[in-house]
DNA sequence: TATAAGATGAGAACTATTCTCAATAAAAGA
DNA sequence: TCTTTTATTGAGAATAGTTCTCATCTTATA
């Protein structure tokens, strides 16, 4: 949606490919083929918010031969193993991306479905206080704005109403 | 938030009906057993979360005849007309609660489930001007903060995994 | 290499939710 | 009040997204 020219080709091999084994390694998970490509495919994303679906049909259009269970299990093996986050918008679907560097937030164009993300200290700071000051001990939490965004491309598709 | 015994019983008859009834027709709804029968199960809540089947079992139980297809049609009547609202927490199933009052967000225990109403006037503006600073027109949003609540009745709960 | 532990793909199974349809009940009109 | 129109209902089928099962195949290890 946004641009920055990313192909299905294969520019980078060996050099990501070992980091992606050893971020496999280090989370106790064997070095397979589908979780390289997956890893892969999500990095050349880059940041963008993928479906299982989409990160399945995206590798079997790339000449990949892989389940969709394997996606599956695999997007939960490394969630599991803080490599890539899972998130709920809204519509039934759950969206990954790849966890490249710390938090931040959503927000969702409810026309075009773009996502920005963003990060602010004020709102992490508040939110600790809120969530002692009510008794719990604060581990997650999840931050989505929905709102119309200014891109021209976006305004004339339609809403999913 | 306060916690005040609520009961299964049936003390508000009239009363609260005709109220009940009078927000179905501005809804444009017709004034039918089950949805006045859902709307003053959701007032006896009381601000917890149900989910449709819960809400369906619970009518089940009070010797209600209702079919649960009924129960997620009118819940999503219901959130059409801004009488209650759904939230998507972790976990596949939604849970809905009856709109009282303006806006908040809330935090949920990720061992008891227990959930906690919050407004935070200075987040609420900070993601005023974050939407606006990203080109956003804010429309909507969710925050849910997860965390170990401090009852006595929660920490021996099993989590979820 | 041979072996054991893990991972895979295909399809069945499952869960949450929505849809279909004939029967029914509510609002509107006479 | 009786009738007509139109919305609503319950039951079960259908759907979407995701997880499970299992026989087969790979990877890491001896």
């Amino acid at each position: 949606m946004t641009g920055s020219g990313i192909k299905a080709g294969s520019q980078h091999q060996q050099g990501v490919t070992r980091l992606e084994s050893q971020d496999l390694r280090n989370a106790g998970l064997k070095v397979t083929a589908p979780r390289l490509k997956m890893l892969e495919l999500l990095e050349k994303a880059e940041g963008r918010h993928l479906t299982a679906e989409a990160i399945y049909r995206l590798l079997l259009d790339a000449g990949e031969e892989i389940g969709l269970a394997t996606v599956y299990r695999a997007l939960t093996q490394f969630e599991a193993a803080g490599l890539v986050t899972r998130h709920h918008f809204e519509g039934g679907q759950a969206v990954f991306e790849l966890e490249r560097g710390p938090h931040h937030d959503h927000i969702v164009c409810i026309h075009c479905g773009r996502v920005e993300e963003f990060f602010d200290e004020v709102i992490e700071k508040r939110q600790r206080s809120i969530a002692e000051k009510l008794g719990f001990e604060l581990r997650d939490h999840t931050l989505t704005l929905y709102g119309e965004c200014n891109t021209p491309s976006c305004k004339n598709k339609s809403t999913k109403s």
